[in-house]
DNA sequence: ACTACGTGATAACAGTGTTATAGGTTGGGC
DNA sequence: GCCCAACCTATAACACTGTTATCACGTAGT
């Protein structure tokens, strides 16, 4: 048999490896079907990737940077609210349309600090997209002036929550989760805008 | 050896359960370590609990009565608004001091619906304790008039996602995390607060 | 006292991640 | 042209996991 080259193999082993996790979820990641479906043996995962973690954060770094163009792709208009409302319900699209890929990056087996500093960088990178927008609503006097980064975290909060709750199938089952996201962001975005609200407090 | 009631080993196991996860993590709950640490065998967790699933279910049972708890002990006074606020800084303190619990809870490799139908109707009965809180505001006048099971649900959705982000540890490692947590609570009352405030959009 | 039943522990099965070991295959130097 | 060395692959082994079957023991009923 041809010996593949080396980049052959790792993307054999990448494209296995998403197509498990896209049909069958977090479970069916196992390095024995990553390699059986790549076509190699369990090894190669080992040379290439350094072991299952390798391949669960090359697929971490890859939802991420999913995450980030689904974000860039909201095209920026003369109105930056409705372009963060945008954001807020193109990320819960791409929660809902690549679920597994989702669980993995949020409610993923990963203990927190086992993500490697590539996979944060580009988590980061993603946040970075939704601080760039706040900061235009700031400057153009829809949002609050502060701390973009500290809005656009609170922002991201608001996105994973109700996703997160909605995934993991808790609260009553007859719920309207679209209307709790969108009810939920819209009422954040009116508390986060205009003239110092918190006066009235 | 004196033979143990059914409720002696059920409680030796549960607590063995609680003990493990308490002190490293879901990742410690195994069948053996679990029966290791209750004193007995590992067929006495399928006898009683049916297996590792029944466990895991019991402590998920038990987590959202805890939190259930929590909420319940956050003193209801005339100012609704101050409360709604307590309740979000306590939530945020039951998942910090119980971190592991509140994994296993949210964040756990329960695959969304194989939850028992009493871990469901646990965890709506602490739902519930927001929606009375919401109830009483809204009677108040304090927040806009609505569904209350809607709302609650949303200042839930609210609360769970940055304790999430926080103990998944993704964004900025320097993150102001209860700050985030404070100021999205705050903006979210201020957004569902007084008079229809979306007629300015 | 003897049987029958149920409860307990032990070991076996299929699976996991990981590691060590043997088997080819390829390339380079003589 | 040949041979050796290095690399890459595949197989099998190890320590785990959840689960199930087997087996012995103690107890209750007759």
């Amino acid at each position: 048999m041809a010996q593949r080259t080396v980049d052959e193999s790792s993307t054999a082993i990448l494209d296995a490896a998403r197509e498990l996790l896209a049909a069958e979820g977090q479970a069916a990641l196992t390095v024995r079907r990553i390699a059986s479906v790549a076509g190699g043996s369990t090894m190669n995962v080992y040379s290439r990737f350094g072991g299952k973690d390798g391949v669960v954060d090359a697929l971490l770094i890859e939802g991420f940077e999913q995450l980030a163009d689904v974000m860039r792709r909201v095209r920026s208009t003369d109105r930056p609210i409705a372009d963060l409302e945008r954001c807020a319900r193109a990320y819960r699209e791409f929660a809902l349309s690549h679920r597994t890929h989702y669980e993995l990056m949020f409610d993923g087996v990963v203990p927190g600090d086992a993500k490697s500093e590539r996979a944060g960088e580009t988590a980061r990178a993603a946040l970075g997209m939704l601080v760039s927008r706040v900061e235009r609503a700031m400057t153009a006097g829809l949002l609050r002036a502060g701390d973009p980064l500290a809005v656009a975290t609170i922002f991201w909060s608001a996105c994973h929550g109700p996703v997160s709750l909605e995934l993991k199938a808790v609260g009553p089952p007859d719920t309207d989760w679209a209307a709790v996201h969108r009810d939920l962001v819209a009422a954040l975005i009116v508390g986060l805008g205009g003239p110092d609200s918190r006066a009235k407090r």
